[in-house]
DNA sequence: AGCGTCAGCTTAATCGTATAAGTAAATTCA
DNA sequence: TGAATTTACTTATACGATTAAGCTGACGCT
């Protein structure tokens, strides 16, 4: 059984000290230039031949930087999250930083998630953003690890965010669908005690009052942001009397829902109704018609999140920062113009 | 700036030593036991206040376990590796490890993977299964390190692999779409350079066999497994003079455009061509006829890849192993009975 | 020749923990 | 009662790196 070499086992085979091999591998050219070129030759030929590089469990406990990054996702079967995964991944990558990724939820969950960020000394952390237990909040404090959000609307004190504007995206929603001639937009929400769904919901009454529309209570439901009920919630919705002509949904999910009950129960879209989503998640190119969506930046979100995690871990020190980021409205089949 | 606290000096604070704290900490019975209860309770208190827990680099140089499972995954963008990647995180996570996300490949990328996970010294790897490059090889070897690749079907000397019995679940497939009274059934395989490609054509040829149904060149075609092409061959497939009935498609991805396609020339699905696929991707519930495909053990994967690997890291020595998986076909709208 | 400078090393301290070995007091036992 | 054992610690070393400080020989300069 090959031990794993260690600086030493190096040092000793060149017939050189330990610390002459640790200067050979330092990524600072000052500390660098302290060993000739010909001797570092000597060190890597010898280290590539024994398979050596240096320990960063020992590099990390001296210096007081590890290279990783922690990246909290709240739930791993959304591929809405795989996009700022991806990003998050690749930025680290690009600074030669690894990636360690926590899931799961729940108070006790959490806790174990910070306090494993905290024995694990990572340099910073992402999250998808998500309301924070109390409890995790005083963790929070006491690791003093530089943090971002991502994707929410929670701000957090000292915590440096990464927004999207989803409610200036709903607003060119309704302008989209106005344009294609729908005049009775209603809208299904996600649960209005989130901010997030309060924020699409009066970016959908923005769009409204600019498109100079009618609002009416009646054309609207709240939904769950969940699997599950957006079907029903669409049929009640167009079976009424005076039923809208197009239906702003909160998200991709319920949209395609809605979508699909709609055309199972026999109704055309968007002749009978226009349906939009939001997340541009890829089923929203595979339903047929094809959904009208909204783009949100998730790789960009994830530069962003990375750039200002940087700075922090550079040593910035000022107030909490938000970086805003536009989405966009992907027109597809199931928002088409109405031809009258 | 308040300084990240240590053993020492917590120690200090309840008037005990660096070693006595570390006991204390112990997660083994026996070393726990040379610490008097209230003495442990004291320094528990005194470690809550300041937010102290022990470095886990310190911990890892000594004792050679870092707790750390590294996850190689081809592609993040590809939902199919999702429940593999959340299976994996969730075991390790009852473990009491963590995960170190790597992704992206191609050859020099390759090498600083398995150089980090050296530096880092993870205590085992999992690698969604792809070929590796020669050097990788080497490397790996140098490594020592434990590896359980998942759901390929390609195997190396002394590395436990996880895979998914493709072929049997293809010739699974053929059989349901007999007994749906399809019998002029056709194919759309991968590249058949590939493994994989090459397992699940030999399943489908299977299938007829079993089925007693007549195999022809003429309804069979190669893709690429990517999105592109698929529609396109499914088109040439319909069009000949004596058309297959039903269509098995390599995977879902393909197996969509090819429905969609169908669908969108005006074909009617499955009444002019059943189609079915494989990986069970979330679009395939929401294609208008659902798809039919084979719902590969994602979860299941990683938790006997995370079996192997413990087992392995805790010392077992053996010779390469291999666990095979079944496959499962999912019946949807896009292979039903053929009303006659 | 004598002295300072510099390149190119080595020596040694240090990071925060685990743990073997040592020690003093309390307890057990014959 | 005195020796042996046990309990509950402390002391000291090691893990594998970084890095300040010390050392040596070669070189330049006057």
């Amino acid at each position: 059984m090959k031990r794993i070499q260690t600086a030493k086992d190096i040092a000793a085979r060149v017939g050189v000290s330990q610390a002459a091999v640790s200067y050979a591998f330092s990524s600072r050219p000052e500390k660098q230039a302290l060993i000739s070129a010909e001797t570092r030759e000597r060190i890597f030929k010898v280290a590539k031949e024994v398979g050596y590089f240096p320990n960063a469990l020992a590099q990390g406990i001296r210096t007081g930087k590890t290279g990783l990054i922690a990246l909290w996702v709240p739930n791993f079967s959304n591929s809405v999250y795989l996009r700022t995964m991806r990003g998050t991944q690749e930025v680290a990558t690009q600074h030669g930083m690894d990636v360690l990724v926590y899931g799961g939820s729940g108070s006790s969950g959490m806790e174990n998630v910070l306090r494993s960020m905290g024995q694990r000394r990572v340099d910073g952390a992402i999250m998808i953003a998500r309301p924070l237990e109390a409890n995790a909040n005083q963790v929070l404090g006491q690791l003093e690890l530089p943090i971002v959000t991502v994707g929410g609307s929670i701000t957090y004190p000292n915590v440096d965010s990464v927004l999207t504007r989803n409610g200036a995206a709903f607003k060119q929603m309704v302008l989209h669908l106005a344009a294609q001639g729908y005049t009775r937009i209603g809208h299904i929400s996600g649960n209005l005690e989130t901010a997030t769904a309060q924020e699409r919901y009066q970016g959908y009454r923005q769009g409204l009052r600019a498109a100079k529309l009618p609002f009416r209570q009646a054309w609207t439901r709240q939904g769950t942001y969940k699997a599950g009920s957006a079907g029903a919630l669409a049929l009640e919705l167009i079976r009424q009397k005076n039923p809208p002509d197009a239906l702003v949904v909160a998200n991709d999910l319920m949209a395609i829902e809605a979508l699909l009950a709609l055309h199972d129960a026999g109704y055309s879209i968007p002749k009978d109704m226009a349906i939009t989503g939001c997340d541009d998640i890829p089923e929203a190119e595979v339903v047929r018609p094809r959904l009208t969506s909204i783009r949100r930046p998730g790789l960009r979100a994830a530069h962003s999140a990375m750039t200002l995690l940087l700075e922090r871990m550079g040593g910035y020190q000022g107030q909490a920062r938000t970086v805003w980021l536009d989405a966009e409205v992907i027109p597809r089949e199931s928002s088409v113009a109405l031809s009258l």
